[in-house]
DNA sequence: CTAGAACAGTTCTAATTGCAATCATCCGAG
DNA sequence: CTCGGATGATTGCAATTAGAACTGTTCTAG
């Protein structure tokens, strides 16, 4: 006879095992690709990110990181050469990152790696519709 | 003009960052509690999912970490006397992790603290039971 | 029974990550 | 204009975490 308050806790726990549970399974396959391209994970997911030249604030908030881990990344990916730091057109504090064409390609064949056997494939189009939406919610806060 | 499979890849990538974002930020709810009872995040994962006596493997595997990071935090927990390793019923390699009472207190006021202002909470229960089932779905494989 | 593989836990070491301090630059109040 | 606070990046350091090596125990094939 548990009150309704207490059930309602446990659910919650157990939903945030499952996220915990997901996003690790996430991290573990980004990893797995990584490697097979000479990346670290942390590496791969900058990559990933890297959409378009970004400053490395921005870069650290996709990442979910601080900017001091991002700055490491970054050395290790510009070392690598597979990106370049440009000075920032408007603000002369910040630096743009940007993927040299070495970098570029890398990435593609890092998407295409992501792009085979994802977690969340077990899901259809359009279970993964309503998950969308669902997560979307939850992060407005 | 993207073909059918490039926006799924996409799709894919945008619900990765958005079940990693979700997972930050269930991190961070944790750290915040933890601190105020003067436990590290990991500590507050570990008494979190200490529901019963369980192996330090066991233990490993729900905080989703190496068992030698276990050991380490079963280690401070155990110095602050929230918790006993005991020896195994059925398996002299093995040994069971018991929360002390002081312990159960600590957890029982951490998981009232965890309730309050969940990341989870800007859904109703009915959105999160269908989180929960896509989640557990997603989890099979 | 017994040898060898598998497994639980620990330890050691190295890599990753976060945090505080610092420097340079930007912005806004007055 | 200019001064003070805020912001971007970096650095150094401490803490956390993972990974490999090691011990002791269990399991299983033969």
């Amino acid at each position: 006879m548990a009150t309704e308050r207490e059930t309602r806790a446990q659910t919650d726990r157990q939903l945030c095992g499952l996220v915990n549970g997901l996003a690790n399974q996430i991290e573990a396959h980004l990893r797995a690709r990584a490697v097979t391209l000479g990346l670290t994970a942390s590496q791969g997911a900058a990559l990933r990110e890297l959409t378009r030249p970004m400053t490395l604030r921005e870069l650290a908030s996709r990442m979910s990181c601080e900017p001091s881990n991002a700055t490491f990344v970054a050395d290790r990916l510009e070392e690598q050469g597979y990106l370049e730091r440009h000075p920032h057109p408007d603000d002369r504090r910040a630096k743009q990152l940007v993927l040299t064409p070495k970098g570029t390609e890398l990435r593609e064949r890092l998407l295409d790696l992501l792009s085979e056997d994802s977690p969340l494939a077990p899901l259809s189009p359009e279970e993964q519709d309503i998950l969308q939406r669902l997560l979307a919610r939850a992060l407005i806060r």
